[in-house]
DNA sequence: AGCACGCCGACT
DNA sequence: GTCGGCGTGCTC
């Protein structure tokens, strides 16, 4: 039927009408941000074919009744023969929000991610874009206000309506009690009351500011003296035109609600002067986003060092499309991302500089927002949707040269991308754990920027094996500058041996006498510490000493972290809370031994040792809301904190001018990870936090406490020997396999019951055994085995980097994850790929 | 992701 | 007897 329409359309005497000779399609491929197993179509109506274009927005039904906002990937003409499609109801956007390079970008992410397009579409849009529908419940006009034959909850719903003529489902929710909406709804449609509408809610909302503007009439100097010298009465009012006239000459605009706060007056006295029509009172759309003035300033010398290092990127740029720059801790890497960042931007390229959230802090913000101004903008998880749409069309426009963003900034519209900078390139955070896509920014970027023909600077202190494996291979151009700026020393290491450090309790020792006196000695003379524990809350597991009972999740395999502070036993995967236990859950007896400890802990020591010292915590319980992270860094980069303890949150983007002493609590902690990356994790996270100590005017000193001081990681670290651990590791993961010289895909296995999920894995095993036997490490059960009541199970697959085994085995774990479903036992066995997984 | 359809327990 | 609980399958 909809074919035959479409001919008419193409072959009637109409169509010789048309002098613009574009194709006119018939059907749309349609991206909806829900993972569903592949893109649907939709019918383009014939109204809409010569406006619709690939990258607009479009309103299409999906279900019975549900609407969402989709993304047209492609227009043909293909009829689909399987089903009838619908058609698009509405076209959202005039012109395309997602450039061609995007989808393109997207559907590499699905394939090369294993996931759906619709998902990458969901991580991608600022969610103003991403409408769906919303249930609207309508007064029928007609029923008129006899409520006799309704019952209680009806007539409640039926009289708000009658009041308020259309209420939405909330609104519904919040006049009866929440789980009989739907029942009562339906049968006042039965009754015909009301009927529902599904509404696509347009979310974003231009920002309005009211502003106060003078009558033009007066805009001639005579009559306004004329008006000011004849005035009579009203002395306030006057007053307050006064303050206007002298805030427009200073400011060139008068925001209303600021001029009432400068000039002290009422709203009354406006609202007098604008009768009288010599003010008047506008709304206006503004940006949410307020400007720095638009120039750069470079205003830093290069030392000899960072010089050569400069000329050698640029090279490495020139003669590949990767480049890694090696350089230590405050070795002024940033200067030369600057300069850098000045020449594309001067070239009128647009620039993406990339670091993992937790290092995007105001501190590096302010940093280059003095060299660039208003050139800058920022995006991440903390900006509001609002201000995410704004961002999105003022990258899209050209207006925005450079983004600083975490991974998420790699979806933005870029025009015209020249160059991506990723700092910090070995984080893990780069990688996307739960919800798919399960991408790696890094990765990504190096992808998109092939797409773009933009170039791509990889920074770090302590690169990650695989980005010095291909810059080492000559993939990637290698740039490194082994000397601190400013002629500051690398800090020496000192281990501490715990072995030898006499226990009060039999307990793991926490802080030594060293550390302690190494503390107390540094706060002395001014200086601050950083202590580094990778553990949060007070204690991570209290065992009873009777019977060896461990406090544990309900929901998880995991051991309770007790937090001492909101008294609470909390659950650090699921995040539950239970109230502290005071007696074994077990054998009823009242010895609770705690076990290790955390951060929180550390500070309550800290609190007793060190009465005058002021000390701050940092770690996801102190930094929780939006500003916390800033606040605490900025009141220990004032010297309003003498301690700094924290996890590993103080390792990242943070430069310290005052920092002398930092101190690894327990640096086997961080060893003792049954993983294959654990050496070089290790060595990252140590060598980051010991780069925090040392300044100008004086050596740092950092303390690692272990039990093992001859661990060739420690030596590595304490010699600062990134080469060293290097040699060291990549012979190990060319001998076992590991990346990079493999690639690795790690499949989960997720179901409510154990005995389900071992028996489908171990199926979905076998059936990969013959083509991929060699390269496969389990099924097994990972160390955590329950995560919010579901049991896992985990599958290994360490493929040879050739493409095509690579494709492969993506095809054959969709197959074989369709194979599984199709037997009801396992239909419910959640298969999780998760591709270079960490 | 929703949401409708479908099959078993505690109430009028 | 029914109402409604949630498990399961489909949406162009």
């Amino acid at each position: 039927m909809q074919v035959q329409i479409a001919l008419q359309g193409n072959c009637s005497p109409l169509a010789g009408l048309c002098y613009i000779y574009s194709p006119v399609y018939m059907f749309a491929e349609i991206i909806i941000p829900l993972a569903l197993p592949k893109n649907y179509t939709w019918e383009v109506p014939a109204a809409f074919a010569e406006k619709l274009q690939v990258g607009c927005r479009v309103e299409v039904n999906l279900g019975k009744n549900k609407k969402y906002a989709g993304v047209v990937k492609r227009l043909h003409n293909e009829a689909p023969s399987a089903f009838d499609p619908k058609e698009i109801l509405s076209i959202l956007d005039e012109a395309p929000v997602v450039q061609p390079w995007q989808l393109q970008f997207w559907s590499w992410l699905a394939d090369y991610y294993m996931c759906s397009e619709g998902e990458v579409m969901a991580a991608a849009l600022p969610a103003h874009f991403k409408l769906s529908s919303e249930t609207v419940i309508i007064f029928n006009e007609e029923y008129g206000d006899d409520f006799s034959n309704l019952d209680n909850e009806e007539y409640l719903v039926a009289e708000a309506l009658h009041i308020k003529h259309e209420l939405n489902i909330t609104e519904v929710q919040q006049i009866l009690d929440a789980s009989h909406v739907y029942p009562v709804v339906n049968k006042l449609i039965g009754k015909k009351v009301c009927f529902v509408w599904e509404a696509l809610k347009q979310t974003y909302t231009p920002k309005k500011e009211s502003f106060v503007v003078l009558n033009p009439e007066y805009s001639n100097e005579a009559k306004l003296s004329d008006l000011l010298n004849n005035w009579s009465r009203a002395p306030k009012q006057m007053e307050l035109l006064l303050s206007y006239l002298h805030l427009m000459r200073t400011e060139g605009e008068v925001i209303k609600a600021s001029l009432l706060k400068k000039s002290g007056a009422t709203d009354v006295q406006l609202k007098g002067l604008v009768e009288k029509d010599i003010l008047r009172v506008e709304k206006r759309h503004i940006d949410r986003l307020h400007y720095l003035p638009k120039d750069v300033t470079i205003d830093f010398q290069f030392s000899a060092a960072q010089q050569e290092a400069y000329e050698g990127v640029k090279k490495g740029l020139e003669q590949k499309n990767v480049c890694l720059l090696h350089g230590v801790t405050s070795s002024g890497k940033t200067h030369i991302y600057i300069k850098l960042m000045e020449e594309y931007i001067r070239l009128g390229k647009q620039v993406l500089y990339m670091l993992p959230e937790i290092a995007l802090t105001s501190q590096i913000i302010r940093r280059l927002q003095k060299h660039f101004g208003g050139y800058i903008g920022i995006y991440h998880s903390k900006f509001s949707q609002n201000e995410r749409v704004e961002i999105w069309n003022k990258v899209k426009s050209g207006e925005m040269k450079i983004v600083l963003g975490a991974r998420s900034s790699l979806f933005l519209p870029f025009q015209n991308l020249g160059f991506i900078l990723c700092d910090e390139e070995h984080d893990s955070s780069y990688k996307q754990q739960d919800p798919a896509p399960r991408y790696n920014g890094r990765d990504a970027a190096i992808y998109m920027a092939s797409l773009l023909q933009a170039k791509v600077l990889l920074g770090s202190a302590t690169p990650s094996l695989e980005s010095y494996h291909n810059a080492k291979a000559d993939k990637y151009g290698l740039v490194e500058l082994m000397e601190r700026y400013g002629e500051v020393h690398m800090p020496a290491i000192e281990m501490v041996d715990t072995r030898m450090v006499a226990r009060q309790d039999g307990g793991k020792v926490m802080i030594s006498p060293q550390l302690l006196e190494g503390i107390k000695e540094t706060v002395a003379r001014g200086k601050q510490a950083i202590l580094f524990q990778n553990r949060r809350g007070y204690t991570p597991y209290q065992v009873c000493a009777t019977c060896g009972w461990i406090a544990q999740c309900k929901h998880c395999d995991v051991s309770l972290t007790f937090h001492k502070y909101s008294n609470k036993l909390k659950c650090h995967y699921c995040g539950n809370i239970y109230p502290p236990a005071h007696t074994c859950g077990a054998c009823g007896s009242d010895k609770l031994l705690q076990k290790n400890f955390g951060t929180e802990k550390i500070e309550e020591v800290l609190d007793k040792e060190l009465a005058d010292a002021r000390i701050g915590r940092m770690d996801l319980d102190t930094v929780r809301n939006k500003n916390a992270h800033d606040v605490l860094i900025q009141q220990f980069e004032q010297k309003k904190l003498d301690v700094l303890v924290g996890t590993q949150m103080v390792v990242k983007g943070l430069d310290f001018e005052n920092v002398d002493l930092v101190g690894i609590l327990d640096a086997d902690g961080l060893l003792h990870f049954a993983e294959f990356r654990v050496n070089e994790r290790a060595f990252q996270l140590m060598e980051q936090v010991s780069g925090r100590a040392g300044r100008r005017d004086s050596n740092g000193r950092v303390m690692i406490q272990t039990s093992n001081p001859t661990h060739p990681v420690l030596q590595f670290v304490a010699h600062h020997d990134y080469t060293g651990m290097y040699a060291e590791e990549i012979e190990k993961r060319r001998m076992f396999g590991y990346p990079p010289y493999t690639r690795i895909i790690k499949v989960t296995f997720r179901h409510k019951e154990r005995d389900v999920v071992t028996e489908a894995a171990h199926r979905f095993a076998e059936a990969l055994h013959f083509s991929y036997g060699s390269y496969m490490v389990g099924p097994a059960e990972p160390v955590i085995n329950r995560v919010r009541n579901m049991y896992l199970m985990e599958l290994l697959l360490k493929l040879p980097r050739d493409g095509h085994t690579i494709n492969r085995c993506k095809e054959d774990i969709q197959k074989h994850t369709a194979v599984l479903h199709a037997e009801k036992r396992f239909r419910n066995v959640l298969v999780i790929p998760d591709v270079d997984a960490i």
